[in-house]
DNA sequence: GCTAAAATATCCCGTAATGGACAAAAACGA
DNA sequence: TCGTTTTTGTCCATTACGGGATATTTTAGC
């Protein structure tokens, strides 16, 4: 496999299989699919893509974790030292791509999304939290069990936005997101 | 120099390039675009660049010409053997992209225009009449002559046309073009 | 069920793209 | 005017990509 951050090349082609990913999934359902079809549409060789990718599986995961990484990117310590977590951008562009996601929630996606997703946007969310909190006294939750409720908690409110047809804007679920939380998780933290 | 046509690589670096230039050629003047910011903005290598076009001019003329095959390729031939010459497309392609081809006409790349644009036009219209009309009689007027004078009248419109901001639609142009140069083409036509 | 077509996955070799270096020219400000 | 910075071309070793070929599996039609 390639190592797909040093070359200009690499990064570039995993943009575009990507890319090409997500436009076919606004026109036809995941596992109908091919990586025939991503090839084609990201005009890259075959080779290239299993140079990248073990699957298409493969492929939706990363994407997933270059959207999870700009989330995570949004949890801060303000000036005070207080932990701040804007998913306002994050339920913006789930509706900016609302085949994408409904399609990933509805469809065969679904199953990597639970599995996988979870755990992965878990992970990213107890590191960016311990760098955070680098020096800091222990929180009275271990780290791995918030990150774990923070993940699960935006996941399931995620889930039910989307099955319901989004009936409220961004700014009401984060909110809601906030009050339900970020509260808890705050009065964990010394 | 690379092939540029076999390779998968080369021709999407051209597209890439080229893509990259009409982009920039929207938001600054394109003779204080630099080779630099043309190469970032399509993100590859310095090298690379040079390794299909000489400079800037160079692509542009790249760019130019494909549009050209373009536009003639729609000279065709009916089914009654008569010549049509289509060139509404290419009146709405150039009002679609009115920004990129003011900039060129008033723009440091006019000199191009004229100069090579004129020439590589004709010599293109000259190869398609060449190819369609095989085996058929000499036509009265001499194939170089009536290829130029198309080209010729084409140009002239269009850079009336943008001169005075486009002020009939492209399909009256296109009824203009018929009627000016078609006919009299046509009659030299056995 | 069987067959043909399409997609998967893995290999290799030739080739285009990279990035870095370099000298020279142009653009820019002091 | 002179020095600084940016851009321009050109070169090269390294690396990723392309396009076959291949064997295997999956899908689709009959």
């Amino acid at each position: 496999m390639n190592d797909g951050k040093q070359d200009r090349r690499s990064r570039r082609t995993r943009e575009t299989l990507i890319h090409a990913l997500l436009e076919l999934i606004e026109r036809k359902h995941y596992d109908q699919i091919s990586v025939q079809d991503i090839v084609e549409q990201a005009n890259v060789g075959r080779s290239t893509f299993y140079a990248h990718y073990g699957n298409k599986d493969d492929l939706l995961l990363s994407g997933l974790e270059h959207q999870m990484e700009l989330l995570v990117g949004q949890i801060t310590l303000g000036g005070t030292g207080r932990l701040d977590f804007d998913t306002r951008a994050f339920f913006q562009h789930t509706r900016g791509h609302y085949e994408i996601y409904r399609t990933l929630v509805w469809g065969a996606g679904f199953k990597l999304l639970v599995e996988d997703g979870q755990a992965m946007l878990s992970a990213k969310i107890e590191a960016r939290l311990a760098a955070l909190l680098a020096g800091r006294p222990e929180p009275s939750i271990p780290l791995p069990v918030l990150a774990n409720a923070i993940a699960g908690v935006l996941l399931v409110l995620l889930k039910w936005w989307l099955d319901n047809k989004s009936p409220y804007p961004p700014e009401r679920m984060d909110a809601i997101f906030q009050q339900l939380v970020m509260g808890g998780v705050r009065s964990a933290l010394p």
